[in-house]
DNA sequence: GCGAAATGGACCGCCCTCGAGCCATTGGGG
DNA sequence: CCCCAATGGCTCGAGGGCGGTCCATTTCGC
């Protein structure tokens, strides 16, 4: 007999058989909080749900959760009080190390998550347009568009991140939600490899003016192009920045 | 001191503070097999890797792997021969028990994977039809069309499923194909509670061509509205007999 | 015929994670 | 003033998952 031939690899298969988890308990909870407190979800000086129940909500035991938030703790992230009324609270960001990147397939990693981007975001922002958005979140939208706006530099991305979040959440369904902020916090940490320029930041804020319009109008066509074209500029900065 | 409000419940919140995994080992790795058995990129009469291969690529001890395999092989689904060029294949799939839906908040999950699928797989179809693909995922797409178009009923949706996945593969993009295999795997789990009906399948073979079409003449807005349309009737569909 | 190679099968000791309970601290209300 | 409620801090025993190692079986190639 001779051998069962699984050379050629089925390419898809390598999407089935990837790894099952990312890693260990402790250390998915610490990415999990970093991401909520780098995107801005946890605000600083805001108080995290208590250890019994954020436990329960990140399905993992409090002694594991406890080993995590020591570890922020420990990183300047959060600062937890005892008593009644005590709690985690989130401090203000040092922030200091964005640590180099690896650069191993960057390459690879930039192009996946590009692809991913532009799969994703247009196409929330085209639900979100279809939708018949209640009162609550067309103030929320508003009010992510104004403070992304008027964020000095050093705040710019954490409200960019905000902002694009909202209007993933404005399409009512949280796994898209969740999909969009993984892309985020990966696009993020490519983003920490270029600098900031103003004249980007102001052609940035006109595209996402016209996205919130086009969703706010409900013209799905429009909110769709918008978002691409504003996503294609973010890509081609960061080809240039880092190809 | 007030008590510090956490009443409101930033919706985003939620997204964050979501369970870090799923399950434990053993069973997330019991439903990826499962996931890569139903929707066929592992057809039956195939040779798995190696025990020792494929706990490296899921990230399991071997210990793990063998424990779901063993789950696998009483359920009917694998078969194990040992030697050399031995290993484990997949069998002709019993897969007897659909197990009934919960039905618990089936209308929440239905809306929920259906926008996912919505802002996924059209983005998908854009991205696949505006790159250079090469002439053998050129190949892969004519043949997935075709496997699809002469499918007898029983094995239509698992050739539907491998369709939908060339696709998503088609864009180049790991994460692509990983978040349209998820989204795929829940909207079968929802689709095994309704019927089959000839003329959908009609109805879905033009869409499925009209889709390729426009992905291998490179028209992006084309693949988009076809891939758009042909998701249409199937949530349409779903809504009707699960609403 | 026989050894080498590749595979599934089985076991041991270690560490991570969990669930549960109890303690320590703080502020509010009676 | 004292007790209560809500929170973080801590510990213990049980079970799961892991890495490593060796065994059993089968087939190829010499």
């Amino acid at each position: 007999m001779s051998p069962p031939s699984d050379k050629p690899e089925d390419p898809l298969a390598a999407a089935f058989f990837r790894p099952v988890r990312a890693g260990n308990a402790f250390e998915e909870t610490v990415e999990r909080m970093l991401q909520a407190i780098r995107l801005g979800v946890a605000a600083p000086g805001t108080r995290l749900p208590a250890e019994r129940d954020l436990a329960v909500r990140l399905g993992i035991s409090r002694v594991t959760l406890r080993e995590a938030l020591r570890a922020l703790q420990e990183a300047g992230f959060v600062e937890s009080r005892r008593g009644r009324y005590g709690g985690t609270f989130v401090r203000a960001a040092p922030d200091p190390p964005p640590p180099p990147q690896p650069a191993a397939d960057l390459a690879a990693e930039l192009a996946d998550v590009l692809t991913l981007r532009a799969v994703l975001e247009p196409g929330a922002a085209e639900q979100a347009a279809a939708r018949a958005l209640p009162p609550r979140a067309r103030r929320h939208l508003r009010a992510s568009l104004d403070d992304c706006a008027t964020a000095a530099p050093a705040d710019y991305r954490r409200r960019d991140s905000r902002l694009h979040l909202a209007i993933a959440e404005a399409t009512g369904a949280a796994s898209v939600t969740a999909a969009v902020a993984d892309a985020r916090t990966r696009l993020n940490a490519l983003l920490d490899a270029i600098p900031l320029l103003p004249p980007n930041i102001d052609h940035s804020d006109h595209q996402h003016t016209a996205v919130i319009t086009a969703i706010l109008d409900g013209d799905p066509p429009a909110a769709r192009a918008a978002m691409t074209e504003h996503l294609a500029g973010t890509a081609a900065l960061l080809r240039g920045f880092l190809s």
